[in-house]
DNA sequence: ATTAATGTTCAGAA
DNA sequence: TTTCTGAACATTAA
């Protein structure tokens, strides 16, 4: 579930009571049927941690990064269904991890908590740090990109645009719910291929993707009709109630108010948009 | 019973 | 060599 807006979220909302803190213990949960993706050997790796201070909460695209005084850090990639939880989980069932924290605070630990399980925790050491968060793997942060940035990631592709927003080697951070959210407000085909979006378009492109994260950060995240995204506090988002177009198949276009929002499926995901606001260029085949 | 779900990775194809 | 597609991962709810 978590994109960019959900995963900054939850950065934001353990932040001020993790930093600063000591890890007493990093357990496994016993009540996590099978492990969550692991490294091998990660309770030893973990045991690392163990005494440690949290120096810094931060967020590289879809991942939350725990930064350790021993210049180790954990990441975490919640994917579909993680969340980062200072208490009050949604269930039992699915805690995956706790980091027990050592000394006073408004909380005693920070959990891991992941329904499906597809959710990975690394704990890395600098070198491997610049290989999984680094531009080698991840493209500019989806906050950070300019459109000169976004000229480089289209020209030449003839990739449709929405496809090449999740690509999170080109772009971080956007997922498939905000890439349809914000082609919508750019008034731009999502199956256009990339290297046809003009220049003006591109402009926009770069703008609303600022634009729709940011507000969807305020609202601290979407929870969809699973309900499964929680805040820090499991508290639900509150985004959701602004979508334009993703999962209101059928419902009448918020910009032009007459067609209806139509679905379609682009590298296996859902698409939604309008046919009538968002068009492709005109004459341009290749 | 079947299908789809906010993500990523891998093998294999183009 | 690069880019892209489909399957897989595990769980749940409609």
């Amino acid at each position: 579930m978590p994109e960019l807006p959900e995963v900054e979220t939850m950065v934001r909302g353990i932040r001020s009571h993790v930093e600063g803190r000591r890890i007493r213990r990093v357990r496994l949960c016993p009540c996590s049927r099978r492990p969550i993706l692991l490294e091998p050997g990660f309770e030893q790796m973990a045991a690392r941690a163990e005494g440690r201070k949290i120096t810094q909460v931060w967020r590289r695209a879809k991942r939350v990064v725990l930064a350790l005084d021993s210049d180790d850090a954990f990441v975490i990639e919640p994917r579909m269904t993680g969340l980062m939880l200072l208490d009050d989980p949604p269930s039992v069932e699915h805690l995956r991890i706790e980091w027990q924290l050592a000394g006073r605070g408004a909380y005693r630990s920070v959990w891991f908590w992941d329904r499906r399980g597809l959710g990975t925790i690394r704990l890395l050491d600098p070198q491997q740090q610049d290989e999984v968060l680094g531009p080698g793997n991840l493209g500019p942060d989806a906050l950070d990109m300019t459109i000169a940035d976004w000229q480089v990631i289209c020209r030449g592709s003839s990739t449709p645009i929405k496809v090449l927003m999740l690509n999170q080697k080109k772009v971080a951070g956007i997922g498939n719910l905000y890439a349809s959210e914000i082609l919508h407000l750019s008034r731009i085909h999502p199956e256009t291929r990339a290297r046809n979006i003009s220049r003006q378009k591109l402009r926009q492109l770069a703008e609303n993707t600022v634009a729709v994260l940011e507000l969807a950060i305020r609202y601290e995240g979407s929870t969809l009709s699973d309900g499964t995204y929680r805040n820090a506090l499991n508290k639900a988002g509150g985004y959701q109630n602004a979508h334009r177009v993703y999962d209101r198949e059928g419902e009448p276009c918020p910009t032009c108010g007459r067609s209806a929002i139509v679905r379609i499926v682009q590298s296996q995901r859902s698409t939604f948009f309008c046919r009538s606001c968002q068009r492709k260029p005109r004459g341009l085949t290749r």
